[in-house]
DNA sequence: CTGAAAGCGCTTACAG
DNA sequence: CTGAAAGCGCTTACAG
């Protein structure tokens, strides 16, 4: 099984290895006719350019980069998936970098990713989309990038968000739906830009249909199972407690299941709890949870087209334009499996 | 930012560049002084060789490629962790592959991603290492490939895996130790090799403590949630139903709780469920699952060590010598998790 | 132990 | 619309 070359190709062809070049590039200003005939020798041959011979020449690595910190593996999946659909479709391979925000040799570490590795690009998850310093030393360094992210209206960078408020809104109205007016509501961490727009979200959904805003309803947890348990424990004690809780992941919605059945609440009838993510955890627990699907796959997909697509432009235009933030925004589908 | 090479590295130390090659690849032939010297340089100047030209001078593309199909993704994270470690460690990069086994355009898709992305070696994971046809591919195209799978003597090729006898014995011994004596057992997937370890093991496990076999206590599942709520109710519908199941994943586990939950049989009072995997599931549900750590991250970063070492005899032998199959087997850490 | 030359398979920059 | 030449940054094969 001898590697068949560019060359190769050519000479069968009766054309140069350029012209060769041009058709596999897509390049304009080759006729019709000859890109028909290379095409159909690269077929008969099943000819695949060698990347290495690739990157070299043109010196960029046909490599994305893909960095994320979260705990929940089902997403981290679905994220990948995603990527890679859109490395698939264009002839990129994808370098998965698993990491620590909050690590101290983040960044000399990515920087040494980035000169082995020379990814043209990046696409950056939560929390390292709001980690200041990471992104100045992307943008210092000129590594494009696009992040996934809650819509924050300060970044000016390519990013594809989902609408965070819409989805707690339809979330809550949800509850409402169903006869709830009293509604718990465990945030996500502070520091994240999503957290306020649930809140937002659960405010707008309270607003509508006339149901006042307590604020004892409304506990900060951290994505964690154990400040699941911790918040649900503050909110059923209550003289009052909520009929229903929204959480802001399946982890601390399952933290508020636990403390439901130690607390003997029984669920669905006593309580209602919706989670956010569609995790398997949801799908397998007893009872079943309610959850908010999150289109993850579909943001990645973007997120890797849409960077893929600024690295086209920032060869064309070498750098000469600044390039439009693009934005794409996705409503969640609402809650699915009912309790 | 220029971009340092070889070429600067050997001017600034004063020797050539294939001088500058034999330190960064650790060949022999060179004086520890001349080595000293230039390792000086390397770091002062922070030189990262460019993979792209190593690749192409070398045709290797120093790209390990990491296929799976399973629907568990902690055990993808875990995996992907662990081949990672290798990675890092030897300068590797990792293409990953999530794929159908079963489509019939498996084999076409695997081409078309050797022949673009070039990988050295692949990491294969159940059910592809039982998918023979996959196999005998990679033979014929003398890609060099290492398994992680429960321990199959027919295989002669390089493998890592957990001893799966053990694991179940363990286990059973685990609930024979809390007293029990009528033990459940559901079995993954039949064609899978490690099912028939697992009951190995189970039977082992209940001659030791002279408990009678009872083959209605045996249960075929197929890892899904679902099987485990069928196997589940086979068992629990029983005029004698067993006192503890062993489920052989956290998913057939999380199938059993829900039965018992509908037929109001108390989890662990009633009735112990233990699970294998120790996914998240698993520490999430009420009343949380007891269940075996499978040490896959381990296993995997064995795997891509043990596939790299291949990779760099290959070199050096120019496949003059049979490898020796190499095989670690590890034992299962036993049930973590108390009900 | 060290080096000069050729080459890996592409793309770039330039001509025509 | 097409091509000949040079070069990307390494390694291989050969000398010494």
């Amino acid at each position: 099984m001898k590697k068949i070359t560019m060359q190769d190709v050519a000479e069968r062809a009766g054309v140069s290895s350029k012209t060769v070049s041009r058709v596999i590039n897509n390049e304009p200003r080759v006729s019709e006719s000859t890109r028909k005939k290379i095409q159909q020798v690269i077929d008969e041959l099943n000819f695949q350019p060698n990347k290495s011979a690739q990157s070299l020449a043109a010196d960029r690595s046909l490599l994305l980069g893909l960095l994320y910190d979260n705990p929940s593996s089902a997403y981290i999946i679905n994220l990948q998936a995603g990527v890679l659909d859109a490395c698939n479709e264009f002839g990129y391979g994808l370098v998965i970098h698993p990491c620590e925000n909050n690590s101290p040799d983040l960044l000399p570490k990515l920087r040494n990713l980035l000169a082995s590795s020379r990814m043209d690009g990046l696409v950056l998850t939560p929390p390292m989309t709001e980690n200041r310093q990471l992104l100045d030393f992307l943008d210092s360094n000129s590594t494009p990038y696009v992040l996934i992210t809650p819509l924050n209206l300060e970044q000016s960078c390519p990013l594809v968000s989902i609408d965070d408020v819409m989805a707690a809104r339809q979330s809550i109205q949800h509850l409402i739906d169903f006869g709830h007016k009293r509604i718990g509501l465990i945030l996500g961490a502070r520091e994240r830009s999503g957290t306020e727009m649930r809140l937002l979200g659960y405010q707008q959904a309270l607003e509508e249909n006339n149901i006042p805003f307590d604020e004892g309803l409304v506990v900060q947890g951290d994505f964690t199972f154990e400040s699941g348990v911790t918040a649900g424990l503050q909110l059923l004690r209550q003289p009052q407690p909520p009929t229903a809780i929204f959480a802001s992941n399946d982890y601390m919605a399952a933290g508020v299941m636990k403390v439901a059945s130690q607390l003997r609440i029984s669920i669905p009838y006593e309580l209602s709890v919706c989670g956010f993510d569609d995790t398997p955890v949801a799908r397998y627990m007893t009872p079943t949870l309610t959850t908010v699907r999150h289109p993850v796959e579909q943001l990645a997909q973007h997120a890797g087209e849409l960077l893929i697509r600024k690295l086209k432009k920032h060869l064309e235009r070498s750098e000469s334009e600044e390039l439009h933030s693009e934005l794409i925004v996705r409503e969640s589908t609402g809650p699915v499996a009912k309790p």
